[in-house]
DNA sequence: CTCAATTTTGTAGTAAAATTACAACTTTTA
DNA sequence: TAAAAGTTGTAATTTTACTACAAAATTGAG
């Protein structure tokens, strides 16, 4: 999707000239931006149609076409290059390219999350007699997490790590309660039971999980988030990140929909906190 | 600086024709930055001309130019980091509030970080007999979610939830052994005196907080991440996806400094977890 | 209400920019 | 080392955007 990134990422596909072409916008983004084809042409020092042939090997239409994926890709803020970790980065490098790619997981995440599903679980969320959130493994935290969000919002909550405790929970769920499964992968045995064993006493099952894969096929609602992880670490680590925001907004609509009083209530419970705090400075 | 936002508050502003242009522009902002002048002023029914008037009155060189300024303010949404989350706010808003909001924080932490601190705390974990990992509400999620990860390095480490058994294994602690203890604000007294504790055992204590807070005093290691949270939703948010982003950090240099055997035995470690799974397709 | 002044809008011509077709030049490899 | 494949540039063509000016519409003073 960001054009910057696939540059970079193309590069070495690039011929000669291209590259020199690839450099100058890689060098100058948002001069390039401004430029015509002719302009870019020279200061690359090659010819217009080779500028425009470098576009089209991006997938774009044509040279305009390019400039304007290329602002696309200036105004989302997002750094431009999405750099695994590599054996031999000292400090310095991979905490700036855990966070880079961190914040990259969370735009991918932003644009590829559906906000006509999300609006939906936030209704069954605010409408809810019990709430329960499970996950197992890197997601028991994000369910935690959640059980801590929820929790303030004096609504009946509940959350395991234990899968028998899980189960338990589960099969004395009925109508009119809402089961949250968390899990990357969607493929934990345990959770797409828990799954079938929820619906089958009536209680909506939404699932923070691959659309495509065995406990998405149980749920009834899926809040799916296309984030790539580095395969090279064997951590589960932007994922998690892009499940906890996605809890975040969650929580937010939930206080959103539940209107002014209810925020009235947040807004006290801020304020008495103040106290227990440091002041800023 | 948004082109939309502009275009609706100038709105009253433009003659007849202009609004037409308006009009057509705001109904569909996708289809107009890949129109040209021409569709566009058959679209609003208008001369060619008069769609190039309304560029300039908006501040832009000409229709080109608008169409960048389009194409930026659409990938954005809005580019602006502080955008708090608003009463009126719809789901496709909030959404990307928080996600940008997210964003934004990441940022601020990543400049703020100390990577030598980052070091050589990193040096303090690949050498620890024992290390524990302690938080108390939105921070328990997080220390659960490091223990998730240092689990998998085959090292032992500890994780309570509970306060009695957190001062229980702290007594227990002892030179070699490395107390890790994350809380936002610093303040959480208990926290306080485990790291009291720790530290009175000769085992070295690590504190993920603010540097200026009765817990960071405490710390012989402060890792601290200047996050503003968002002041109007009383949830700790941004704040504990920096920390957790800090624990990947941390998790990574540790697997990095054990060297390529190492990572051998993460592979090994996910792949025990086949069993537990669907096997994909 | 009416006619001149002002503003708005469109037509036609012009300039600029991008694209295409093709030829010249490199590089590859058989 | 010569043909083939790939790369790059030149020149012509097409598309697109812009300018100048004239026609229409709107406004407002008498």
């Amino acid at each position: 999707m960001n054009i910057l990134e696939q540059i970079t990422r193309h590069f070495d596909a690039f011929s000669k000239s291209e590259k020199k072409v690839a450099q100058v916008i890689l060098d100058n983004p948002k001069n390039a931006i401004h430029s015509s084809i002719a302009t870019l042409a020279n200061l690359a020092n090659v010819s217009e149609p080779t500028v425009n042939r470098f576009c089209r090997r991006l997938d774009t239409k044509g040279f305009p076409d390019f400039k304007l994926h290329l602002a696309q890709s200036l105004a989302s803020g997002t750094p431009y290059v999405n750099r695994n970790v590599d054996e031999n980065d000292g400090p310095a490098e991979y905490t700036n390219k855990i966070f880079e790619s961190t914040m990259a997981a969370l735009e991918i995440a932003r644009q590829s999350v559906d906000i006509n599903a999300i609006n939906r679980v936030v209704d069954l969320l605010t409408q809810a007699n019990k709430i329960s959130f499970f996950g197992l493994g890197a997601s028991a935290s994000v369910a935690q997490d959640a059980l801590n969000k929820f929790f303030r919002f004096n609504v009946p909550v509940v959350y395991f790590e234990d899968i028998v405790m899980q189960r338990m929970s589960t099969m004395n769920s009925t109508d009119g309660d809402v089961v949250v499964l968390i899990s990357h992968t969607g493929r934990t045995k345990s959770l797409v039971e828990i799954a079938q064993i929820a619906r089958s006493n009536h209680a909506v099952v939404v699932g923070i999980t691959t659309k495509d894969s065995p406990l998405g096929r149980e749920c009834n609602y899926v809040l799916s988030l296309d984030v790539a992880e580095d395969t090279d670490m064997y951590m589960p680590m932007a994922s998690r990140i892009a499940q906890l925001t996605l809890i975040d907004i969650l929580a937010t609509g939930f206080t959103l929909r539940r209107g002014n009083r209810f925020r009235e209530n947040l807004k006290r419970v801020k304020e008495s906190l103040k106290d227990s705090r440091f002041s800023i400075k």
